[in-house]
DNA sequence: TCAACATATAAGTACACACTTATGCAAAAG
DNA sequence: CTTTTGCATAAGTGTGTACTTATATGTTGA
């Protein structure tokens, strides 16, 4: 299940800093790894599990690979909230009002 | 991290399930087994995973538990959706579709 | 051509997780 | 009181995960 894959991938705090990252912008493997304290190895396999999520989008040129993150790689995540919604029938009030705060 | 917690609880399929079941209304552990192939056990620790991250409440009455969906639980997640798009400054627009979909 | 470089993959390790069966414990039923 | 019921906790097991070091692959520059 994709719904799976981007929570799992997202619930890992240095994959998510790794990912935060790569949203601000397109940033090579060597750069990235200079913000974290872990293993050249370690990024790779973090941006392979994103990749996997659909998060990030890879370019590759040369000897360098470039990532950056894919917007619609949170659609799963949000509309299986939508969907959760769905199931909640008395308490969607409350819950509109926590994703209007989302919109300012 | 509390995020990390919910992006956790959230990333198991049937804990999601669970999630949702408990989200259309409040149900006792043995009801709610009753739904699952899984054993009693499962379910209870399930339910602990999700009380632990906020996802859900307890209501005790004799010798049945009775859970609920808590909304406040998924807030962790929308907040980080919404920070992480202020680290998004080229691509907010597609998101804020993706956002404004959610709210019909 | 070949040495340095950027990244990916392989292999190993320690720990977390999703389940199971067994047991504990309190409340209801008899 | 004793038994049954509803649920939680304990303990064990196989699988997954996040990391490491070592190595492989492809690219650039001397």
């Amino acid at each position: 299940m994709i719904e799976s894959e981007v929570f799992r991938a997202l619930a890992d705090p240095t994959r998510r800093a790794v990912l935060e990252r790569v949203a601000a912008r397109e940033m090579s493997v060597g750069e990235l790894k200079s913000h974290f304290a872990v293993s050249q190895p370690a990024i790779s396999q973090h941006l392979a599990a994103l990749k996997g999520a659909g998060l990030v989008a890879e370019r590759r040129e040369g000897r360098f690979a470039y990532y950056r993150a894919d917007p619609k790689g949170i659609a799963p995540l949000l509309s299986w909230v939508k969907r959760y919604r769905a199931f909640w029938p008395e308490r969607i009030e409350k819950l509109k009002d926590v994703l209007k705060g989302m919109d300012p």
